[in-house]
RNA sequence: GGGCCGGUAGCUCAGUCGGCAGAGCAGCUGGCUUUUAACCAGUUGGUCGCGAGUUCGAUUCUCGCCCGGCCCA
């Protein structure tokens, strides 16, 4: 496995067509007129549709059409209705409001020396009407050979149609550039799941639902930063490519340096990094940004996501539980308006505390069959392993048993933010202990339909602690846990510098984004998510 | 990993109980000076996901595979 797994997407076809575009700069007008196009009656539709538009350019260019890029816009089609939403025929008619507008060709009604544009830019859509008479013949003539899809500027007065349509009645028009390719049917427009990831752009272009998704995540993103910046965090970069995978059980993508000849690991978390930043002083740091795990691939899992991770030094898990619960108010208002949110058919009240439930209350809420002063007897915790059909492995003790039973009965029925505390120390080898019990850390996790969102706990800062539960770890590794971290005596070596009192905690950004966007699937909240080859 | 559903023209979808593969949109030709999925007339366009098998004949039936969706683990 080599790092171009993790970025390996483009298909051949996408390959080959940037080929031609380094090219294009030199050859492009010999080999125009040289390379006859391909007669009209071969070919599948696609390649004739393609060829009929290459053909229109063919033209185009042997008039001078060069791809301009000098025509300027003065409006928006957004803001054009929002400031002229309330003008009639007559007041536009006083004003005379001279706009230039500039989209791409989402719709095109041609009645003989009338013709009616739809031009869609970043805000929305504006109607455009060219009418010979209003503009120069030629512009109107060259207007018939125009595409949907293409991409066009206007100049010229707004109006009202008979039917109340704001509209710009064009004075000059322009193409600015020609489309090669068809857009999806203007009335379905682009329905296939698979072209919609594959082929994110004209999922942009033609759905305005998809469009609003990233709007809304690009929010979610802006509200995360500005809210920790408000609160004196430091937004740092640690290293992408590590020479020992750590800070999270999960396996590592691997990669290699050609120079250095050696293997350096993708990071699954970056939490090591930042914690040796607390001990430089930086008391309060986040990083937003992608890790990589290399586990399958599902509506859940992307081999890449994006994740939130902050520390803040004088702090406990406490202080970080009620923050991240007030973050989420906020962020639900801002975004929704309102402290609920509606998610695939549920509601869920953010104004209300968050249920804090430690997960022995919960597995024995959730296994009635199981004895309340057995939850940390591994012998009854493994007779209830095998009733639940859990494929225990010889290694596993209490902490480890009682977590996944957790996972298998209880989890997927938290559908209302709730903390879950009191993991083991077993199954959390960078979180302090608990001073009231050694076999807990001061750590939880938040629980949002079903899904876990968030991560935190009070930071392990006793190196000697720290050094044995590392060991732990390998013993587990070389029990065959593939999952298991790595031991990292650079990061050791911080600690034994001091590490102040420090509350750390992970947000899984995706998982946000989909809970505040309704979204299904993690790959509606990516723009690229890992697919599988195109198959065919 | 298991179950179910899907993949047919550029797009959205029909269809073939095994016998020359269809519509709408888009495209092309012509008409049309306020349209709104514009309209009217004509017209081009297919690796029926890929590969085997059965058959006189497979897009259809069988098996395998690929990709996606949903559910379960």
């Amino acid at each position: 496995m080599t790092s171009s797994t993790a970025t390996s997407t483009g298909s051949s076809k996408r390959a080959s067509s940037r080929g031609c575009r380094i090219s294009a700069g030199h050859t492009r007008m010999t080999s125009d007129k040289d390379t006859p196009q391909p007669p009209a009656e071969a070919g599948s539709t696609g390649e004739r549709l393609v060829a009929e538009r290459r053909r229109k350019l063919g033209e185009l260019r042997a008039a001078g059409f060069a791809f301009p890029n000098r025509l300027r816009r003065t409006a928006l089609a957004g803001q054009i209705h929002t400031t002229y939403e309330a003008h009639g025929v007559e007041a536009l008619e006083a004003e005379g409001v001279e706009v230039a507008v500039g989209g791409r060709v989402m719709a095109r009604r041609v009645m003989g020396k009338t013709t009616f544009l739809k031009l869609q830019d970043r805000s929305g859509q504006i109607q455009v009407l060219l009418q010979v008479g209003a503009l120069p013949e030629p512009d109107y003539r060259a207007s018939k050979g125009w595409d949907l899809g293409d991409i066009v500027w206007a100049q010229g007065r707004l109006f009202r149609t008979r039917t109340g349509e704001l509209t710009v009645r064009a004075a000059q028009v322009t193409l600015l550039v020609k489309s090669l390719r068809p857009l999806p049917e203007k009335f379905h427009g682009l329905t296939d799941q698979e072209t919609r990831y594959r082929q994110r752009y004209l999922d942009l272009i033609m759905n305005e639902e998809s469009r609003e998704v990233f709007r809304r995540r690009s929010r979610v993103v802006q509200f995360l930063r500005s809210y920790l910046d408000a609160m004196d965090f430091l937004e740092v970069e640690t290293p992408m490519m590590q020479a020992v995978p750590g800070g999270a059980m999960a396996r590592p993508f691997v990669t290699h340096h050609n120079a250095l000849d050696r293997q350096l690991y993708l990071r699954v978390a970056p939490e090591l990094y930042l914690k040796r930043l607390v001990v430089g002083g930086f008391e309060r740091v986040y990083e937003l940004n992608r890790n990589f795990r290399n586990e399958g691939i599902s509506t859940q899992h992307n081999p890449e996501f994006t994740m939130l991770e902050l520390y803040m030094a004088y702090a406990d898990h406490q202080v970080l539980m009620d923050m991240l619960e007030q973050m989420l108010r906020s962020l639900a208002e801002l975004l929704l308006g309102t402290a609920t949110v509606s998610y695939q058919g549920g509601g869920y009240d953010f104004a209300a505390p968050f249920r804090r439930a430690s997960i022995e209350e919960l597995v024995a809420e959730h296994n009635p069959r199981l004895d309340r002063r057995q939850l940390r007897d591994v012998a009854a915790l493994r007779e209830h392993c095998a009733t639940l059909g859990i494929a225990v492995q010889h290694a596993w003790g209490a902490g480890k048993l009682l977590t996944e039973i957790f996972e298998k009965t209880a989890e997927h029925r938290l559908l209302a933010p709730t903390y879950v505390t009191g993991f083991p120390a077993e199954v959390s080898p960078l979180a302090r202990r608990s001073d009231a019990d050694a076999f807990l850390t001061d750590r939880f996790e938040l629980y949002i339909h079903g899904r876990e969102i968030a991560n935190g706990f009070s930071e392990l800062n006793d190196a000697e602690d720290q050094a044995e539960r590392f060991q732990a770890q390998l013993r587990q590794k070389s029990a065959g846990d593939e999952e298991a971290m790595s031991y990292d005596e650079d990061y050791i070596a911080a600690l034994e510098h001091g590490l102040p009192p420090t509350a750390g905690l992970g947000v899984g950004v995706d998982r946000l984004v989909m809970l505040f966007t309704d979204s299904a699937s993690i790959r509606d909240v990516l723009l690229f998510p890992h697919l599988r080859d195109a198959g065919g």
